[in-house]
DNA sequence: TATGAATGAGATTTCATTCAT
DNA sequence: CATGAATGAAATCTCATTCAT
């Protein structure tokens, strides 16, 4: 006992500094995830985000060991966050094709709620540029990240083919790459326009139409028109 | 005569000069499509350019005015490449399918013959990220490029709606957006992986089933079901 | 006191921070100035001053935003000095020639003591060439900077116009430029002879001689001599 | 007679060669005038010479041996024309004062007739700048142009000083170097001022003033009030 | 003679990252 | 734990001058 404190209150200090830890941790990476939708990732510094966080550049580096780390870990969050509501959305027992169609609603309607979303695919892009084609060797916590993405949507595109709601057109996991593909080419536009020009509306509605030609594109004959059509919320 | 030589002679030296001069500013266009498509465009500096051609950067300028101009030149060739090609390859009389289906299978033997088109997508995100959803404020140069592009879409399109072979879901120019966009979204990705490890066989796969899907999307029902795939030359 | 260091030993730490980034940034203008003196304004280099300070050239942007921020800041120390030294030794109930006489002996002895006033003037050139006859649309600052010394000499002139002891050949703000024109001509002339050659002795008396012209051209007839003879100190 | 043609012919040639040369070299001359009376002798190249000469930097080298020699040659001729000028309108049996009120009248028309004479000072500042103080080791053919100016004005200083019409302030030498030194100050900063915003009725004005000034400083007491006056033809 | 082409040498500026305190 | 300070490496672009033809 060098410093004269009660066991129970170094506790209480040892429990705030992990606290503390960790409050910093998230200050970076919301901060972080600001700056990105703002100016757009490819003109993101170390600077801007440590000035967004009243932090030294330096002391960045004691929380992520670099550039790149936060933006995987704000990639692993933003993916997660995304599956996890869209999981929860989609209602037990629903066909392929039902499941796809809430998909692409949670997605719409997540968009609405924040654009956090759509810093996801911008980071995606400069982190693992080869996502979803390639595999990037030194990728492993990205390709956990987007796998679980990859994943959900391989088993939706299955589940479709089994139940007959979609077409076979190929493996179920080949085919959730270039899904994956696509709906990721519209937020990786948007990701592009600076803030101040962007319009909700626009790209709201841009989504949309993109989704639905997926859905569409999917779709087995004779499917029910009204799981082909999208509204938000 | 003053220099001893014959007309003929001189004339052969002022064509040697152009034509070499014409050489040289294809070499470079040439390498630096080669550098971009090795490394992608963010990657690719004038000092590396210069040392493909074995050139000292400062010549570089006496052939484009700055970087922008080499990768806007490409572009351009590129998109011309394209709509030249894809054109005289639609068949006189086609419906709105038959032509949308002719430019998807120009696409793909385009990229068969030479992978070179595959630039283009990224040259484009580069110069005007914000293409097609904003618009270039001094984009002259490139909105003449890509809007050659636009408008053979947009065209196809809108004669597709009007002969009943295509769904009437938008107005064909917004449309026509989308559609580059879902179509660039693939060669924006194969862009990003480095030669080496590109693999043309899968991309090809991916391109047409890509393609595919937006086919199946934007076709009407019923439509003649070997308009909806597609088959490399 | 979580680093073992008592508060006044932290405040000293501090302090000599503090003192530190101070004698960084006086070295940068100080080392500046003298390459200044020595080679003129127009080859001085970002890189011949990192060397001088034995910095890198990235560390001089920590401490100014640009090269010009170095040479605006140069001039207005000098200006500064300038106009306070002679402001300070224009004796209480002055008439506008014996104020006049003040600050041309001013400038002798501000000469005798440091030769950095010259560097004033070629960098006055090189920031607003046209000073002062144009307006630099956007030199807000260094308007500052050379407005104080504008003012000082037009108050003089205006004052010895009203107690005639000056002649009253011009509005006074038009007058003022017109010989702080002359004035800087010769300072001009001096920065740009390298310093090994420039002979001390040989520029004072050449001031002199120009300053004495100004002084009698601007004088009323029958001044008293002694305001129309310099000397220095 | 190896080409054919006759003695007399050939003669002709060459003479039209030698004429020809002699025209290229004053074209040159006259555009780099041109050029820098529009842009400042700063921000005056090569390039900027040729393009405007309709000839190729590389054939610059062939009349001047570098881009120093053009100025150089500029400096003499502009510098002659003025001694010229000037030295022809002195009346004979005139008093220093008289003659010197003739120079700066003489300036004033001159610069009247054409502003060519402003850019002799840019020139002098950037080829030789240490003139009038210090002497440049190389610059044989300057001092031979500028020598001239710096005779005609010590003469004039020398004769006034002895028939009572100037001030003996100094050794006519030393002075006329101050004196041009006065005078060329505003013609330097003018020569900084783009074309397009300089105002040649206020710059009229000032050099008028400027000149006043060193009129009435070197004027010996009791002059002619009318020689202390300057107006322009 | 004339020139198109080439270039070396530099200039300014930015940014991710390290290190001593 | 926190940080101020420093920096290497790069990137884009300019210009006087040379050289082969």
């Amino acid at each position: 006992m060098t410093n004269g404190l009660t066991e129970e209150s170094r506790m209480g200090i040892e429990e705030r500094k992990i606290r503390e830890k960790e409050e910093r941790h998230s200050l970076i990476l919301e901060k972080a995830k600001e700056l990105i939708l703002e100016q757009g990732v490819i003109s993101f510094t170390m600077q801007d985000i440590a000035k967004a966080c009243e932090l030294s550049k330096a002391t960045l580096y004691l929380y992520f060991k670099n550039k790149d780390a936060i933006l995987m870990e704000i990639l692993e969050d933003a993916a997660s966050t995304f599956v996890d509501y869209t999981q929860s959305r989609i209602p037990e027992g629903s066909t392929g094709l039902q499941a796809m169609h809430a998909l692409w609603t949670g997605y719409l309607n997540l968009y609405g709620e924040s654009q956090d979303i759509i810093v996801l695919t911008g980071i995606k892009n400069y982190i693992d540029p080869e996502f979803p084609l390639g595999t990037n060797p030194e990728g492993d916590r990205f390709s956990k990240a987007m796998g679980k993405m990859l994943n959900l949507i391989a088993d939706l595109l299955r589940q479709g083919m089994a139940d007959g709601s979609l077409n076979k057109i190929q493996e179920p996991e080949r085919l959730a790459r270039t899904v994956i593909m696509i709906a990721t080419s519209i937020i990786d536009t948007v990701t592009r326009i600076p803030r101040p020009r962007r319009d909700p509306h626009q790209i709201s509605m841009e989504m949309r139409e993109t989704f639905e030609i997926i859905l569409r594109g999917l779709a087995a004959e004779g499917a029910d028109p009204s799981l082909l059509k999208l509204t938000a919320k």
